[in-house]
DNA sequence: ACCGTTGAGGAACGATCGTTCTTGACTGAT
DNA sequence: ATCAGTCAAGAACGATCGTTCCTCAACGGT
């Protein structure tokens, strides 16, 4: 019965992820999400409730898909110097984690859930290949690093703040 | 001539350092200011310009000053593990550069710019104490591991989102 | 005493936010 | 063929955003 969907919810889901990588929450407006999703509004509010559903949902496939991914590959790592080069060459592989654990697991208790599930996955990845402590965090913090001061030399043309 | 100032240039852009260093850019709005900083909503643009230009100021008084003080304290340390329980202990003393370079560095050239010099002067405070190579991305992710997942006995009864 | 200048106070602006409502098109089952 | 139920399309909502404007009070210089 009803009209069949004209979108696929688990690929809605994967571009938010990559939309909400790529800038902070706040930064992301419903507009944009429904322009590059390719989900009208409506739904969106009837499948994920809220901005803040589809947020979670699209965080927790990435802690459950992108995160498994980036341990396995860390897993085969030789030393902790391999697996950071095979870190920043996963791309936006820790972005999402960064800024969720910096500007919503503060604010939001399920969003603290997952950034602790996939901290504790790349601990335990890092754990098999590094007895380096505070790994994780050593990685979080190059990363974090290269996305603050990446080598300037273009002048990023497009995606200005909205105000 | 005029009007004598009502309020201390000095204390306001260190009151704002405080609130930016608490939340989110986009999360600290124009009217948090004016309140929490006993400056008026016309004599903050007189002074500053815009909100960015505060921001800027606070950033800048920041890293001037808290990052200085930051640094002279790591450089006190014995060691890696002695200088991450010394920067954890400065409460907030990481936390305005952990917002600043995962979220505003990477859209606002100037933002980086003072998030460059502040991981320098941090840099070179470890290079005295440590052998440890990231040392600083390990401080980094270790307060921006602290400030997801704190021990979340209590609840956070205030400071909910604005929507 | 007056005037030019500056800050305080607060209303108001247009834009954008997240969310909801209204309308109509499409579907499978009766 | 009809009807209940789902989705698409997009206008519209109230709230809040950063910023500006207008008016008046408080000062220094003449």
């Amino acid at each position: 019965m009803g009209r069949p969907r004209g979108f696929d919810e688990a690929e809605v889901v994967r571009a938010a992820a990559v939309l909400f990588a790529g800038r902070v929450y706040d930064g992301v407006s419903v507009d944009d999400l429904v322009t590059h999703l390719g989900v009208h509004r409506n739904s969106l509010y009837k499948t994920f409730g809220s901005k803040r559903g589809l947020y979670l949902a699209a965080l927790r496939w990435y802690v459950e898909h992108e995160v498994g991914v980036l341990a396995a590959t860390l897993r085969r790592a030789g030393d902790f110097e391999e697996a950071a080069r095979r870190a920043s060459d996963s791309g936006t592989g820790l972005d999402f984690l960064l800024l969720a654990a910096v500007e919503r697991a503060p604010v939001d208790d399920e969003v603290a859930a997952e950034v602790d599930r996939a901290l504790n996955a790349i601990d335990e990845a890092l754990g098999t290949v590094t007895a380096v402590p505070q790994a994780t965090a050593a990685l979080l913090g190059l990363r974090l690093r290269a996305k603050a001061l990446p080598d300037r030399e273009d002048v990023t043309p497009d995606s200005s703040p909205r105000r």
